[in-house]
DNA sequence: CGGGAACGTTTGTTTAAACAACAGTTGTTG
DNA sequence: CAACAACTGTTGTTTAAACAAACGTTCCCG
């Protein structure tokens, strides 16, 4: 459904307007799709990225710093989300001996299991690969990027 | 910047994997951006988005329910929302006589007046303008359009 | 009309976000 | 090498989000 049908607002003023007011309600779309998932596995969103961020690092640990860097929101607060991570056993963390200041964290073997079972029905809850092409997919992370500039 | 470099990520498994992240990264980008004019405001996103609603219907009251309906995230909480908005003045709240389950919202002439003003630093300080061309918008609310399908 | 289902909104409760201030560790500079 | 600044995480506190249950009102149907 288009977005003027879909919240049933007549006209905007310029596309750009327009597209803002789309990528709010898209992204709450598919969050509101993809947030059962998240619950059936007893994490949250935010919580999904970090175990996601980890992963990706493989072994290597990772600072809170870092993993802030590179979060999809600027949480600030990752002291309190790593202690729920750490209470569910998906991660481990320790100080750094090097740097005291420094903790890091690093993904467990259940953190990856985790990961691993919730990709496909994450994927299905989403529909977004019968939503899009490839195609269309890449147009529009180009268009996103861009939108960020 | 391209998101597999905002996010440190080398490759995404699909296109579409790409686009969800990148969809999510992007919405906290420009909350990011935006939030601060919020709050220079005294409101939050949520509320700018209820006025924005109320201010649609122009005259005619709408009722918790119907603004629910077109809001951009499913906010189940509208009587506090409304309690806020009332508290400062930028909403009436009544009860309709012909059918007294119904509580009937009307924006103020407060209400409208900060809509106005927020206007245009809010188009600053979110940068769409500059980032996008009419026909990229337009072509960015499409595909977000076919996301949703 | 009388009893129950459906509707529209509110309230309670648990959990997390946002922001700011703080504490411990390290690096730097005279 | 002492004092101070910068860095890295943590903690406190206020505010709001999420979910479920409850409440008053209206509609429906015997």
């Amino acid at each position: 459904m288009k977005i003027h049908d879909s919240i049933r607002q007549g006209k905007f003023e310029t596309p750009q307007a327009k597209a803002w007011v789309n990528l709010m309600f898209t992204y709450h779309h598919v969050m509101d799709r993809t947030r059962k998932v998240f619950k059936d596995f007893g994490i949250t969103q935010q919580q999904y990225n970090v175990l996601r961020i980890l992963k990706g690092k493989k072994n290597e640990p990772a600072t809170c710093g870092e993993v802030k860097q590179v979060m999809l929101d600027k949480n600030p607060d990752l002291s309190r989300l790593s202690d729920r991570l750490l209470a569910k056993g998906l991660i481990n963390r320790e100080v750094n001996p090097q740097n005291r200041r420094e903790i890091e964290l690093t993904i467990t073997e259940k953190g990856l299991e985790l990961i691993a079972a919730i990709e496909i029905p994450l994927k299905e809850s989403s529909g977004l690969d019968d939503a899009l092409t490839n195609a269309e997919a890449e147009q529009l992370s180009e268009l996103l990027d861009k939108m960020r500039e």
